[in-house]
RNA sequence: GGAGAGGUGGCCGAGCGGCUGAAGGCAACCGCCUGCUAAGCGGUUUUCGUCGAAAGGCGAACGUGAGUUCGAAUCUCACCCUCUCCGCCA
């Protein structure tokens, strides 16, 4: 949520940047609806004010057993006045609420115009393409030729879009998250938190996912509450509604959790394989820090991702998300994407974003800068590192062998229970 | 799920429907005094909105929402949450 200040004050600058990111919103109807917001809560602050005395008065008179009927006449019609102010009041703050949650953030200057993911600046790259002396093989084929990942068995159980993993294939989903969780924590400062992995509307707003992305998102029958889409939900609003010391920030954060998504939208892109699933595995990082430090928090927090798959040995390139394919919520975006030989393409599996005060404003997380000083919002972070799923095809489609073999990355073998190959199944 | 108790400021804890934004205590901060790690005395310290250059004024907030009333932390209703007991259960 942006500042309705800012807003105010600076149309021009919420304007350019809505249109930056190609969003065609009209500013014009809110403008007119807070001027009026504003008169009417002049008004109403006014005619308040008088009551409250009155009222006063009338408790002073009947204390003192005199007569308080003229007054009591006077504030009765002001009380209706009131009520009737306060009615169109409401009806004002919920639209004007409605319509600024729906608006996203303001892109940060670094982030170049653009309107697709084909116009994302690749702004590093690590490693390099891995040759292969044969056809690489789909990550998809090989999970089938080493029986360890079920897409059948999945589409049976739920629907589809779900798997099963098995034996090595469990194995390795297990490895990665706990090699994952142990770099975070033992090396880069995080702290690990287990959180719910279903929360309230309340806090999806928090985070931007409601209200405008609803139909994204896996609803309990009956209930206030979603499965979530991302732990960034749960670990941002862990100090929704507090006011920080100082002293506590910057806060690390880092969590495992499965993921719910519909993917509606996307019906035809990526059926096939572990890329687009409704639940997958991740190990998330977010930060709470103060304003002036977030881009070099994000700076830090990119390479905290990056770390991991310089470790497994996986060749990717960094993008800088160009103003159209930036997320509601984000001010600015890297997106790590990893080079899937199979695919023949890179794909995202890691997004790294900063926030700014988006999510903390609609959280309400702030922190107080000195003593005796205004508390301001925090700015918040987070990035995936990484995304399991994505990173067990990743690893499939590098390490695969000519007979259809995977090779399990050095730094994975301490977590695979003495597994070194994941050999096809003689069927 | 059933029965009971309760939800007040950073924490603890008072609070007959009117002068209570909220006693008292603790904590923190500032000052004074004293000068052996301490104590004493005085003062300050919620948040949001709005107006203002600022000082400050005004409005609002005692789980949430509605209601009664000229006026509600205090009365009524609904909902949420916490705790205890019972049931169920990994």
């Amino acid at each position: 949520m942006l500042d309705i200040k800012l807003l105010r004050e600076n149309r021009k600058l919420v304007e350019d940047a809505l249109a930056k990111r190609g969003m065609n919103i009209s500013l014009k109807v809110f403008y007119e609806k807070d001027a009026m917001r504003l008169e009417l809560l002049r008004k109403v602050e006014d005619l308040k004010h008088t009551r409250n005395i009155i009222s006063k008065d009338i408790g002073v008179k009947k204390s003192k057993s005199e007569d308080a009927g003229v007054l009591l006449q006077e504030v009765k019609s002001i009380g209706t006045e009131i009520d009737e102010i306060h009615n169109s009041l409401d009806v004002l703050e919920n639209e004007l609420n409605d319509f600024v949650l729906t608006v996203p953030n303001i892109p940060h200057s670094s982030v170049v115009y653009g309107r697709t993911s084909e116009d994302n600046p690749v702004v590093k790259t690590w490693g390099e393409k891995k040759e292969f002396p044969f056809t690489p093989y789909s990550h998809d084929e090989l999970a089938a030729c080493l029986d360890i990942i079920d897409f059948e068995k999945g589409a049976k159980i739920a629907t589809s879009g779900f798997s099963v993993s098995k034996g090595p294939g469990a194995l390795l989903e297990r490895a990665l998250i706990n090699f994952f969780l142990d770099v975070h924590t033992r090396e880069q400062g995080y702290t690990e938190v287990y959180i719910p992995f279903i929360v309230n509307s309340a806090s999806m707003t928090g985070t931007g996912q409601l209200p405008k992305f609803k139909e994204d998102l896996f609803k309990i029958e009956g209930e206030d509450l979603y499965l979530i889409p991302t732990s960034e939900v749960p670990i941002t609003n862990i100090h929704a509604k507090e006011i920080l010391e100082r002293s506590v920030l910057p806060k690390y954060y880092t969590a495992y959790s499965p993921c719910f998504r519909k993917e509606a939208g996307s019906y035809g892109k990526d059926t096939k394989g572990l890329i687009r699933q409704h639940q997958f595995n991740k190990v998330e990082i977010v930060k709470l820090v103060e304003p002036e430090s977030s881009y070099n928090e994000l700076e830090a927090l990119l390479s905290d991702a990056e770390e991991l798959l310089k470790r497994l040995k996986l060749h990717y390139r960094v993008v800088n998300l160009c103003s159209g394919d930036l997320g509601f919520s984000a001010a600015k975006t890297y997106d790590i994407e990893v080079w899937l030989p199979g695919q023949n393409e890179y794909r995202e599996i890691s997004s790294c974003s900063n926030f700014e005060d988006f999510q903390a404003r609609r959280a309400g997380i702030k922190y107080r800068p000195a003593k005796g000083e205004k508390p301001v919002y925090v700015h918040t972070l987070n990035g995936s590192g990484l995304a399991v799923g994505r990173t067990v095809v990743a690893i499939l489609e590098n390490y695969q062998q000519e007979d259809q073999s995977v090779v399990i990355p050095d730094a994975l073998r301490p977590y695979m229970n003495g597994v070194t190959v994941l050999k096809p199944v003689e069927k």
